[in-house]
DNA sequence: AACTTACTTGAATGATCATTCAAGTACTTT
DNA sequence: AAAGTACTTGAATGATCATTCAAGTAAGTT
């Protein structure tokens, strides 16, 4: 046996940023050998073809936000100080001009939504997961007095997840800093209002 | 002279869906003739190209959408009431399979985003107008006593487009209709909300 | 009715696309 | 060191793409 030349999550991960640069349908394979290094029958052979190459980048990203999400969320702080910070996190990206600093699961949903049922599958199967933990990080919130423990986690999860769509989209409308920012805090103050 | 013989606005109408259908990129030109019955030459000669198509279509899509507006909010309700149909319209169509029922101008922001300076310049002015149209109502909800006159306009307008662009993203991963139905009340009611 | 003008038609064009594959190369095993 | 195995290479392939244009057709004008 020999080993592939290549190291893989180098390869995903620069195949991720030619997709979240142009999207999947417009990076050519041309741009995506380009960017990997890669040549065309080596993906081919690793990855069967480009949408085999987007569903492994797919999953490297899941695997990449993974443990960034973790990295927020194992600090000391309470979990409504960490879920502040994480959303200051998102802000900073969605301020970005950097594509790569976009969300590859979100821009591939809204390409292929309803062009090709397993890629959607896998996106949505990723971010239900995201959803849940930051479910996860709401009801630890709740039982640290920092969020009525009487309001639904589930909705409150759902509330978040919903608005950070919406940041990223809004976004997108080069609104001011400050303004994103203000939009950011209403959110969490939302979550915590006690009503 | 010699008038066309295709009626624009149908035309147009049909490229829309074609567009709303399979994204800007994937929609091909053969697409486009079957969509509108226009043969490619009269295509060309009437619109440039197929950039030129989609930006004619955005106009159209803008005129539409400002109509279905006027209808929403020329009601003799209180602002508040016609605020909460249109969220509920918005909410259908984002429960609808029917991918005609998306929003063609956050679909092609998130698919030419940072390719076509031109095209993402078209899309945010209508945005922005759309936005300070909501701006309005909301204004007038305040003078009628259902928002406190306390709260910046502004930014309980942007929230309620980032939610809405949030709604619309959420739709995509296929939730129940009464979380759906649950987000967009919550979003109304913190709009409200007397803090 | 003849002419001019402008729209329609749809096959042709050249570019670009994803994909293939046979030849080349290097690692592993014997 | 020789043989076998699997990865790498990159030009070739056929499909599909946006776009063009010359011929055809119908309306308006004289």
């Amino acid at each position: 046996m020999r080993q592939a030349e290549f190291d893989r999550q180098q390869v995903l991960r620069s195949a991720m940023t030619a997709f979240l640069a142009k999207g999947y349908s417009k990076t050519s394979m041309q741009d995506l050998t380009k960017a990997t290094g890669l040549h065309p029958g080596s993906i081919y052979c690793a990855f069967e073809n480009k949408r085999g190459l987007l569903l492994a980048s797919l999953e490297q990203y899941r695997l990449d936000r993974n443990s960034e999400f973790e990295q927020f969320f194992d600090a000391d702080n309470k979990a409504i100080i960490n879920l502040k910070h994480y959303l200051d996190f998102i802000v900073s990206q969605c301020l970005s001009c950097d594509t790569n600093q976009a969300c590859l699961l979100t821009k591939a949903l809204n390409e292929i939504a309803e062009q090709d049922e397993e890629v959607q599958q896998v996106i949505c199967s990723h971010l239900t997961t995201w959803q849940q933990a930051i479910a996860a990080q709401i009801a630890l919130a709740q039982s640290q007095g920092d969020i009525s423990p009487s309001k639904d986690t589930e909705h409150l999860g759902r509330y978040i997840v919903m608005g950070i769509y919406g940041l990223r989209t809004f976004a997108h409308t080069h609104p001011k800093a400050c303004e994103l920012e203000q939009l950011a805090d209403q959110l969490l103050k939302d979550i915590c209002a006690n009503r």
